[in-house]
DNA sequence: GATGAATGAGCATTCATTCAT
DNA sequence: CATGAATGAATGCTCATTCAT
């Protein structure tokens, strides 16, 4: 890469992690696009070569975060060696809200933009194609010892779920504290899982 | 009432009505006050006489049209004549999806506000307690034939679930049209309130 | 008129004055509207009150700074008491450059939007209607001892000829100065009034 | 011609060729020279290597074109084999308002910019002088069988007239459509030339 | 209570121009 | 010669809020 194109990518950098820092500091709402090129030290002009405005950037950022979040998860989950299907989703939906769990910024960041939906196609899209999580999910299930039926209504099920209902125990230990919450939370999962299973309706 | 106070509460109204109406097609934050006022008839100063500000005015629609949405169903609930709480609940989880697949500005402005939480607090204030959905869900589930244990969590998890899978069945069709996805969905639902019963676990 | 109404008219009216002034000397595109406003005192806001954009106001102004030129001539024709339209054709326009050479930055900021059509939606258009000079030509035309055909055309090319040949001459003495160009002007005027005397062709 | 003052060339007139393409779409004042490099495919420094600004550019245009319409003008004279000074007049005038009628973006662009004054540096000035229109309009003068005294004021007077005249016909059928205006124009024209002649005032 | 004129801070966006490569 | 990333001044416009009437 020539000095050139270092130098873009470190403007570029630059605004994507001071729009980050403030987004999740002040709100998108009260952060001014002058906020953000201030702080990162360029100019204003340079953040509209880069982004087309303020939520164009909120957009890449909450797909940027919201893959680093997964991939985290899955690269714990290759390294824990779990077998069954149904231990494998908690740990990762576990995994995932530990993380967040710590960081409460990020949630409170990607939270109103992850659903089922826009989490497909945000981990679907992109550079490293070959870790894409909703692709792992699909492997995982295909290599369980059972059959599942409906795969796609499974995994959504279990994503809004545990996204909506760990996004407000974590936030507001409302109506417990999440970890007196997860394990009625990961019953439920459990009998989502088993209730795909090819056979057994 | 007096002439002056039907003149107050018809400007209030207005001001209400309007509100509403320029939120769910032009969005809370293109909606401007100035927008609200114009098209009610009054005065821009006439708004701050009732209202603080836009949010003010945003979350006073809200409980109010989430109230509206589930005495409706409560309403409906009590003519149905079900005893079982299964049934009951599922009554009212599709009473509430119907009016809201007929009604998506509603579901657009409501959603991103409809959490439990929210849900608890928005039905319980407010004017008239006998007619309260969360004190009616309480009491269903005491008359019902089986005994319950964690009552809260089980009506946290049912409605995080249903609102938020609702949600992206019925605006998007994903992963399926709702009507397609109610199979699964009630499913669940039944699989975490049998859960709940006591002596299950 | 109640207080705040001439309140109101002051501000506009400030407004009027010192948007002529910028625009006649720095010209309309080096006139920010922050120029108009600073000077004339008001807050910026206050120009979005009576005005759309820095557009609105200078078609505003041609408007009124045209009918006042024209208003003039008529008036003064009312006193000259010349009876035969050649001659009162003559002195309309002698009258008008006369004041044009006097005032340059008026001839500047008119003479880019001074074409018969606009003129005449522009003279037929406002507030005195009982003093329009469209109206007063054609007026003059009916009472002259001669009849004339295509009495639009007539008006239509003369306006033209001495709005574009008076608007060069006057500014840059080219081919010459006004006033030797005048006798020209005139000569020509002439010979286009008496062509379109009726069984002249 | 090297291959680099080909080069050269050929990106002169790629952005000379662009900014007319522009001028005369989206106007002068809302094409940016960012618009004109981006569609031409250079650089934006490159602009500057043959420009000064945009209004460089502009001007540059404007007699080019006007060239360009009146050589065409000039060349069909010399085919048609026409010998008197009022033919000939007449001709190129409507030689000329016809190409414009048929190229109305060409009629706005120069337009504004097209006064005897511009006309005659415009048509002075340049590569190919031997063909100046300007030169030519003299010659033909020169070569009529009538004297003519003021031969400047005539030329001006003529231009003046059908310039503005024919631009509000053309463009707006204002009082007329222009081929039911000709007819007056040109009686105007030829009026304008017999006035000239010496010994007839 | 009701009005609506006035305010002015605040913000997004554009764009001509420069200059290191 | 050519490039195009970077700049940052400039500016139009919005809008919540106030307050004299």
């Amino acid at each position: 890469m020539g000095k050139v194109d270092e130098n873009k990518k470190r403007k570029k950098e630059a605004l994507f992690n001071t729009a980050y820092e403030l987004f999740t500091t002040k709100g998108i709402n009260s952060t001014a696009i002058s906020d953000i090129v201030e702080r990162a030290g360029v100019a204003k002009g340079t953040f509209y070569l880069y982004f087309k405005d303020k939520y164009d950037i909120k957009n890449k950022l909450v797909v940027h975060k919201t893959r680093e979040l997964f991939d985290a998860a899955g690269n714990a989950l290759n390294e824990a060696g779990i077998s069954c299907l149904e231990e494998q989703m908690i740990f990762i939906i576990n995994h995932v809200i530990d993380t967040l769990v710590e960081n409460k910024p990020l949630l409170n960041f990607i939270s109103k933009n992850l659903v089922m939906g826009a989490l497909r196609s945000t981990l679907l899209t992109g550079e490293n194609n070959d870790n894409d999580i909703y692709e792992k999910f699909l492997e995982l299930i295909e290599k369980d010892k059972y059959d599942y039926a409906d795969v796609n209504v499974m995994l959504f099920t279990i994503v809004e779920l545990a996204g909506s209902a760990g996004y407000n125990s974590i936030l507001y230990s409302e109506p417990l504290p999440i970890e007196a919450y997860k394990p009625f939370l990961y019953r439920s999962v459990r009998l989502i899982i088993k209730s795909h299973r090819s056979g057994t309706e």
